[in-house]
DNA sequence: ACACTTATCTGACTTAAGTCAGGTAATATG
DNA sequence: CATATTACCTGACTTAAGTCAGATAAGTGT
């Protein structure tokens, strides 16, 4: 790591200090001190739970109090206790307040427009912003278990067959290589993980469940913006144990031998060469390992 | 511009509110409220006059006064009267005050090192993030007047040159070039621009001088960082005014048939192809072009 | 039913930040 | 030289933000 490295790094921080500060600020111009405009657009983009919200704006319990009331008062916000837990409380936006929430959401949108027009290869600057998001974003990468229909999951799907395409040089079918009946991705049979990064999908991995304690690993897909971040290997990790936890002893897969950083991903992994097992034509390399026991999904 | 974009723009300025939100939060670790850390900052980096400071921060007058004498009162700087105008004020890191602006220093540095480590590939995570700040930062882009000389030229010239080799495939060499006389790119002869965008050289070019109302430009150079920021355009613009101003009639350029982007500028912006009227061997392409008269330099 | 825990509220604080109307000394201008 | 103007200072304010110690009501475990 060279100080000029870091000094760069810096420009960034500091050069996004400034626009962020200025777009914080914009919020101000409709009039609303910055915490207010902060819950409420937090309502508004779904946090009705208060503990969550408190939560995810980092504020102490009186102060929340306050700045409920306070858009309360202004007739912005309703709230009542929650259904399940009357000690917790929801809120909720009233018509005046879903208007006011729309008078940020707008602000934002244009302010994020005027920053992108200012570029004329709008996808190059997008995928750097992807990237810097992303690694600046890291600690918030969530793994979860999403339903195979799922339309995060699609997603992730198609950017797996359409990058699967341009690498191979042929049209990926999803159908010709195997494609798996959903039920068998499903818990109890299997799980299909989906890694979010702040509300984007940016990876995913399929468990497909067999017969006599066999599982296949299928659609191991990361995001060109999130590599690099070792998520590939987290998702793999999850994979293997969530297949403990569902009785399996033995994980197949197969895969392309232009997948290079694949490649090496099984084989530092303990995952060994086995011969053809399915007539998968876009597989040339297939790979098994054999799980130990003791684990523990955190 | 899709919806899809601007939501992908939001999500890095969320995720970079929040890195950056804990960077200065980082600097609330060593006790002192974050106003007083930016001006012991700012001072420490160079900005001792009051006046430039209160405009630098955005401060109101009363509160960098206040500011100022509680550094003071805590022995981390000086103030005195301006040597020139003793109506202003300078102000001065004390060797307790150099201590502790090499704290936040280390702080920062830690920090961006953290977030660095936690990509593989540093150099691709660099070059996205130098041009997310240079769009973020693009009002902050200045164009000045340096010498030949000056080191920031220097970087500018050489990643020119580097940049030439590859493209060409062979090595560019400045000598074999024409390489010109430093005095004719000089005032009153030429004129060398520089565009910095927040401490980073990003931009260059080069007016030189000759007889008879004729001047020759050299050395246009934009950072891949700055690319379609209309960067290229705004040097030729400037270019020509300060031609002008020099009394210049017509200017003259070469270039090779590679530069694509360079030959569009040239044809889009008034130039006349014409035969060769030089030996550089690197060049395939010249062209001339016949200034007008009214014009001024903001 | 009992003590205990949890989620939110309330009131009384503190601190940071910023605003504004003069005040003073140095400098610029006619 | 008298009269602005400028740069900074001071004191009296306001607002936003955050802290903390109870209070209250709802849920939990035995």
């Amino acid at each position: 790591m060279t100080l000029t490295d870091i000094s760069r790094f810096r420009r960034l921080s500091r050069a996004v200090t400034t626009q962020t500060g200025a777009l914080d600020h914009s919020f101000l111009g409709l009039g609303r001190p910055l915490g207010t405009a902060r819950v409420l657009n937090a309502i508004g983009h779904g946090k009705n739970d208060v503990g969550a919200l408190r939560d995810y704006l980092g504020l102490d319990s009186g102060l929340m109090s306050r700045l409920l009331r306070g858009l309360e008062g202004e007739g912005l916000i309703e709230t009542g206790p929650s259904q399940t837990d009357a000690r917790r409380k929801v809120a909720q936006l009233t018509k005046a307040g879903q208007a006011a929430f729309e008078q940020y959401e707008t602000l934002s949108d244009q302010s994020a427009k005027g920053v992108l027009s200012r570029y004329s290869n709008t996808e190059h600057l997008l995928q750097a912003m992807d990237l810097v998001a992303t690694v600046l974003g890291r600690d918030q990468i969530e793994i979860l278990i999403a339903d195979p229909d799922d339309l995060r999951i699609q997603t992730c799907v198609q950017a797996y067959c359409d990058e699967l395409s341009e690498i191979l040089g042929v049209t990926f079918d999803r159908q010709t290589s195997g494609d798996p009946e959903a039920e068998s991705l499903r818990t109890p049979k299997g799980v299909f993980l989906l890694a979010m990064s702040d509300g984007l999908p940016i990876g995913c991995c399929a468990l497909k469940g067999q017969s006599d304690g066999m599982g296949e690993v299928k659609r191991m897909w990361v995001s060109p913006s999130a590599r690099g971040l070792g998520l590939a290997k987290q998702l793999m990790f999850q994979i293997e144990d969530h297949a403990r936890s569902l009785g399996m002893t033995r994980l197949r897969l197969d895969t392309n031998g232009k997948l290079t950083a694949a490649l090496s991903l099984y084989r530092n992994d303990g995952w060994q060469d086995i011969p053809r097992y399915n007539d998968n034509p876009y597989a040339e390399f297939f790979f098994e390992k054999r799980l130990g026991s003791a684990s523990s999904i955190g």
